[in-house]
DNA sequence: GGCATTTCGATGACATGTCAACGATCCGGA
DNA sequence: TCCGGATCGTTGACATGTCATCGAAATGCC
């Protein structure tokens, strides 16, 4: 950290943009997911990324590692989506330790009844406001900022262990 | 929402790379601020915006509108703050009602020990991955973006009022 | 097999963020 | 002037996220 390179003026206009653009887009599409279908952002990615996986089942510990979230705080959350009716758990098969999260037939429910609101609003707010190129570019440059972060921080998850 | 029009690959590709990025980057971030200076990022960013103002001195509201937090956030997270020495509160001059946030010296040292750790903490995992196009081309997008939400949603806040 | 180490998930204590009030003050119009 | 409504910041209750720790079970090594 010797001789510290501050930003540019091109570079800190896409950062403060990013932090900006960043924050304003989880306002709104937070505002109108649980607006229009009661879930939070959090529940509507656990919900997602279960009912893309087949018979909406998964490890707890595999559901943790692609949302990137501790265990901890999956455990938590899953508790009280529990108790909602949207999820439910069963003991694993092949692993006495372990747990595998269910999606009840109303959380498969909730997540296809948010979803088009849901894709609609990422769509208006910015998918639509972006050329095609600007597309590309963001998912090239998104993509390998990713595998960049994926190399150096293997689990970046807050259990000791990773 | 009659035929809910869903991303295409080059869009979801898009949209998957930036929430992952999103993700992956706010842990390495926080990461490094902590570690290296025991702030956290909220921390961070209240004392930044403060040191980039006139005696490093902002009206609450002033601060909370252009963090886009919540006056109760704000309110919160500066109890704790002071109590770390890092902030004080000052009553208003020409608003009894109101109050200055105010940097202490403390607080100036630290986000002045921490920001050259953290600006290259942004560079080497995000600013230093892209190249020029990239950066402008980020900047040109996001700003659209915000613009766009600015618009829509005049004060994206919580507080009844907005 | 026996024993240390690692992994899994849950839990409780605590930090942080949200939301709905509230009292105080300011503002603008009758 | 006086009054109704808006704004300011705080507060308490509650929701959510983090961190350290735990018991149970799996894994690896001898």
């Amino acid at each position: 950290m010797d001789s510290p390179r501050w930003l540019d003026e091109r570079e800190d206009r896409a950062w403060r943009g990013y932090r900006r653009m960043r924050r304003l887009l989880d306002l709104e599409l937070a505002r109108q997911l649980t607006q229009d279908s009661g879930l939070s952002e959090p529940d509507y990615d656990v919900l997602s990324d279960l009912s893309e996986s087949p018979e909406g089942r998964l490890r707890l510990r595999e559901l943790a590692d692609r949302m990137l979230w501790s265990r901890s705080r999956l455990s938590h959350h899953l508790t009280r989506m529990q108790q909602r009716g949207l999820v439910t758990r069963e003991e694993c098969a092949d692993d006495a330790r372990g747990s595998v999260v269910v999606l009840t037939p109303a959380g498969r429910q909730a997540v296809e009844s948010a979803a088009p609101g849901h894709v609609a609003a990422v769509r208006q707010h910015l998918i639509d406001r972006l050329t095609p190129a600007e597309i590309d570019a963001l998912g090239a440059l998104t993509h390998r900022v990713v595998d960049h972060l994926n190399g150096r921080t293997p689990h970046p998850r807050h259990d000791p262990e990773a």
